[in-house]
DNA sequence: GGGGTCATGTAATAGGTTACATGATTCT
DNA sequence: AGAATCATGTAACCTATTACATGACCCC
């Protein structure tokens, strides 16, 4: 279900999250965020930052603390967590982890409405997919495995190790489909195919 | 690279999609999109699909080809496909077949900050999920087996085969991952547990 | 010392969601 | 006949993304 949160871009959730190790300016936390990698998994943008700490002062989950100028760059306000905005993170991240929520990814959509393309077309469009699928896979195991090597505990690469679940089961599902559109029998090319006006795959 | 598409929200692809049937007016694509159960797959909304409209109207992917009035009711404005509408489409489900994306699922959020809250929280919260997950494959299958059962061919419920397979992967990620923590010999659990200053779990 | 890129932020625009409005139909 | 719901659309508001702005630092 989901409750409306306050503020409710996911960045808001990164923000508060590194608030609690101390407090920072705005630069910093889009540095820090950047760095860390977290744009992986939590859609980011300069722009979108400031908006996002905004909201989060104006809702109480953090509190300016002090204005410092350098020079005679424009002044930097530092923003601390406070006790709500402590709260909020953790109740924020207890509803992300214990409720699944319904999203609607983009291979969905496509899905959904796939019958408007011929077989004859999507065939090499989801050969296509596979490969590129298998080279994300690639990337990210080696992103991992890099990253394991170099001593980082296994625990704050379960974003990723999750992510290569998922690609697994998109790639199965890709082969899977493949084989129902051409298997020449028990297939749905035949239908599929003359209804577009077009001879059977796969024959 | 996914092209910058004039109107990006996916809501236009299926008012495409429907208007290559024949012409209609927003009201009647609402509902036909509803009844359709499109809205499981693409995120649907009221207010947004006038909107969308108005866009694609605007890009000329869709024209106004008459307004008639029935009664006290307000004007229905019915719009039809141009070939260019028609050409955005195909191009469109392309791209969304063959080149997969990257997105910026909740539980990838979650996970990648999942080191906020201690295990003796996370345990429990990752049992909720799994059970979560299990209900929801249970409720999608018995929906396709039941639409396959009034005889609806397969190819129009691919996209709920798919997210059976990815709530299944997802189910057994969350099983692994909780073998990861509670293991008391090789998990993180202990260490994890430490950090936050509590008493391993599982011990 | 002039041209890039970094640091840091604001403003303008466009997109999406919610709330509102109002006649028609149906139910009781 | 009044209440509820459907049909149909517009408007207000909020969010997010892009573009712009400017001083500082670094490179050659």
């Amino acid at each position: 279900m989901a409750k409306k949160r306050k503020v409710a871009n996911l960045l808001a959730l990164a923000v508060l999250s590194y608030l609690t190790q101390r407090p920072m300016h705005p630069y910093e936390l889009s540095r820090t965020l950047r760095d860390n990698g977290d744009a992986r998994s939590i859609k980011f943008n300069h722009g979108s930052l400031y908006m996002v700490v905004q909201q989060l002062a104006r809702a109480g989950f953090i509190a300016e603390q002090e204005t410092s100028r350098d020079g005679q760059r424009p002044e930097r306000t530092v923003y601390a967590l406070t006790d709500a905005g402590r709260l909020e993170l953790r109740d924020w991240l207890r509803e992300l982890i214990g409720e699944p929520e319904h999203e609607y990814p983009h291979f969905v959509a496509g899905l959904s409405l796939i019958g408007a393309l011929p077989p004859s077309e999507v065939v090499p469009l989801l050969r296509a997919r596979g490969e590129r699928i298998a080279e994300e896979r690639a990337g990210i195991r080696k992103l991992v495995d890099d990253a394991l090597a170099g001593g980082l505990p296994g625990l704050f690469l379960v974003e990723e190790e999750y992510r290569l679940a998922l690609l697994d089961a998109e790639a199965a599902f890709v082969e899977r489909f493949l084989g129902q559109i051409t298997d020449p029998v028990s297939g749905w090319g035949p239908m599929w195919a003359e209804f577009h006006g077009e001879p059977a795959p796969g024959a």
